[in-house]
DNA sequence: TAGTGGTCTAGACCACACC
DNA sequence: GTGTGGTCTAGACCACTAG
């Protein structure tokens, strides 16, 4: 990475310096390298602080670069594929699935999810957390929603709020029929209470994925589900291996 | 919304004041209404400008914001709900397909996208550019790459470069039986191109799909369209109106 | 304690839309 | 032109990590 002077062209300086930086991780960074500081770089390039850093952000937000507070800047691995949908429906926590339940309370869930699961919107339902890890980082959070009708054999007594409690609902929920799901992805930010377990901090982009859990006729629970955009891939149906395509694509004659 | 001063927190001051303007906007606005401007708002809160347009950009990341030079920032109708993937996998261009095809060149696909169709870098494929419309909008742009193999009968002579040698790929591809597909979804920005035509500034957030067409035991095409993420959110499934989850939870008891 | 990225300020000027 | 959001600067201080 040269002491490059930024030339004048009319695109922003913090878009061409991107480019720059692109072209340079491409060349001459490998995988978890750490790049010299903020304040070095905006000087190498002749551009104040902020600027360098508008540039840095764009390059996180395509995952190509992963800071930390306190330590650096580092050259991110490719993006983790995180299967969200396979062949078939199946309900949360059936065999196979990765995510951890964490622990499970009763409360009033958000208008939008009560008004899908056509509860009222003060009438508790289950509220399970979970999460899920790769490569030992926790990439996603998930809050499912179970409403009491869903899962008719659990009783207040079978279980204690928390893990053990979780368990039992999703034990439950198994006993159901799963008619259908069908999702919604959509970009978002980091819940406040996740920040901290994500590692990221407030605001940070996050994909938000909504499954609604088709049993009985009715919508029987909904997940909402937030992975990390900075780390994760979602996958789709058969795939698993499909290989990213994040620079910009070359024009055509 | 009133003229509140920010108190000190120990969150930063552009993160409470995303919450304090989201709550005006929930309480106090409608969509399509006009917010006063950055200066004004910044003194109206008592904080420099730059830090009052960090909390704008992350309600705009969230999609309830929407901003343009020049005009003033309003608030955003609810996300659109676009359809990615219906019930059965389908080739581009079959019938009810919304996408509309712009033009079609022959070139060299990007790395990636040429190892996963199994055809050398340098060799020229079918890259044809389609854009999504929703409510008068551009919303996605995609670029559809499709190896000479794919479509044997085509010629060069059957159409010349441009809409009309798009449509007749897409026509051809309807040809071949369609085995199945899969989807990756990641966060990625606009591409320098695509700019103009989806009204968005460089580094504009994107939702990334890429697809993968197999046929006769191959990869038979690639489409990576990119949509807005500020504007869209995107449906798998049966669904079609899931409604969003975009404010922190409340958390329960 | 030293060094990193994160937050914040108070300015300036630019590009664009609309009148 | 006038007013809007977008870019950029040159500083300051804070929060965090690691030696």
């Amino acid at each position: 990475m040269g002491t490059t002077q930024l030339e004048s062209v009319s695109e922003p300086k913090y878009w061409h310096l991107r480019t720059v930086l692109s072209q340079a991780l491409d060349s001459e960074f490998s995988v978890g390298e750490v790049l010299p500081n903020e304040r070095e770089l905006a000087a190498r390039f002749g551009v104040a602080r902020a600027t360098l850093r508008q540039a840095l952000e764009q390059l996180e937000l395509e995952g190509r670069l992963q800071r930390r507070r306190g330590v650096g800047t580092t050259v991110a691995p490719p993006r983790v594929g995180v299967a969200v949908e396979t062949e078939r429906p199946l309900w949360p926590g059936a065999p196979g699935d990765a995510w951890q339940p964490a622990d499970c309370a009763q409360g009033a869930a958000p208008a939008p999810v009560a008004a899908t699961l056509g509860v009222a919107e003060t009438e508790p339902v289950h509220i399970l957390r979970r999460s899920l890890t790769a490569h030992g980082q926790i990439v996603a959070a998930d809050l499912l929603y179970v409403p009491a009708a869903s899962v008719p054999e659990l009783t207040a007594i079978d279980a204690p709020a928390g893990p053990a409690r979780a368990r039992s609902v999703l034990r439950e929920l198994q006993r159901l029929t799963l008619d259908g799901q069908d999702r919604a992805v959509e970009l978002g930010t980091v819940r406040a209470e996740d920040a901290k377990d994500l590692d990221r901090l407030p605001g940070a982009p996050m994909l938000m994925v909504t499954t609604r859990f088709f049993a009985e006729g009715r919508t029987a629970a909904v997940s909402v589900a937030t992975y990390r955009a900075d780390t994760c891939r979602l996958t789709f149906g058969a795939s698993g291996d499909v290989r990213i395509v994040h620079e910009t694509e070359r024009r055509v004659s």
